[in-house]
DNA sequence: CATCAGGCGAGAC
DNA sequence: GTCTCGCCTGAT
């Protein structure tokens, strides 16, 4: 068990943000129903929430499915406990949460003119930008497109059960590995359907192909700056701009790419429409879009269709 | 029943 | 190069 003090860190957020999909609260039963009551989080009712942050209060448990392991984390405001060794934490777990990052140097860039933006940031103050497996990411942005959070997570985790390895964690835990691309390829399409993917399912067969016959070399990718790594990944199929800068940020950790989905196409039309100074953000352009986006998917008119 | 959800590829121009 | 359209599926 290791235990840290940290600022600007909140495992609820950092799930719901939309950025990993295999983080999961833990111990809150899976509810059926459509209304259940919730499970003592504060809050009585499923309004949409007030514009100040949800990273209070509480003492939440996450288990994450990741890097081929399985982690518990547990927070009670700004003290995070995980569930593993400090060796593993200082091997891994530390990058992967971006630990050594200064978010609060981030937030310090923020233009306070732009109420907007300083709204966004300080209710997803407890946001990170995750470390996360360059096939993992393909996959499951491939995904992602037309889709939503609740379907997405669905989706993977049915791939992941009938497909990835299956394991057991010292406490006992079951859980499965990401499907390699050895194993995608040879799934069919029709397995593929079955898991709910849809159209999306010539995507994965075909990308899973190109990476397995080496058309695509994911670990040279790793090696690529920013915009020739956006480029190779291009020439996967059902891969294109968004997804792309999707997989450069929350895989390749190239924190100035800055994806432009619906939300964010709202949030610029809406609020900038001289046009958002990425150039003010350089080099965290994309931090900057995930407190954006995650703020409108939380408090956005229509941003209900989450978790 | 239509529309939309963290788009993309194919084809038309 | 830019535009339009169809696409799996589930929710509203």
């Amino acid at each position: 068990m290791v235990v840290i003090t940290k600022d600007y860190f909140s495992i609820r957020q950092i799930c719901e943000s939309g950025q990993c999909f295999r983080l999961e609260e833990l111990g809150k039963e899976e509810d059926t129903g459509k209304k259940s009551e919730s499970t003592g989080t504060g809050t009585g009712s499923d309004a949409i929430r007030e514009p100040i942050s949800p990273m209070d209060g509480g003492e939440y448990r996450y288990g994450l499915t990741a890097l081929g392991r399985y982690l518990e984390i547990e927070q009670k405001e700004n003290e995070i406990k995980f569930d593993c060794t400090q060796e593993e934490f200082d091997q891994i777990w530390r990058s992967y949460f971006d630990l050594d990052e200064d978010y609060g140097k981030i937030m310090g860039l923020i233009d306070e003119a732009d109420a907007y933006l300083a709204a966004a940031a300080a209710f997803g103050r407890g946001i990170r930008i995750l470390r996360q497996d360059l096939w993992e990411m393909i996959i499951s942005f491939i995904i992602s497109q037309q889709n939503n959070l609740k379907r997405i997570r669905k989706c993977i985790g049915l791939l992941c059960q009938n497909y990835g390895v299956k394991k057991t964690a010292e406490q006992g835990t079951v859980y499965y590995d990401f499907p390699s691309p050895e194993i995608l390829a040879q799934v069919t399409l029709e397995e593929l359907y079955a898991c709910n993917l849809g159209y999306r399912s010539r995507y994965i067969k075909e990308t899973a192909l190109s990476v397995l016959n080496g058309e695509v070399d994911l670990e040279r990718i790793k090696t690529l700056p920013c915009r020739a790594a956006k480029e190779e990944l291009m020439k996967l199929c059902g891969v294109g701009t968004k997804v792309a800068d999707c997989i450069c940020l929350f895989a390749l950790h190239q924190t100035d790419a800055f994806p432009v989905d619906t939300h964010i196409n709202r949030v610029l039309a809406r609020e900038y429409a001289k046009g958002f100074p990425r150039g003010r953000y350089k080099g965290y352009a994309g931090t900057i879009q995930q407190y954006l986006f995650y703020y409108d998917l939380k408090t956005g008119f229509k941003g209900d269709n989450n978790r």
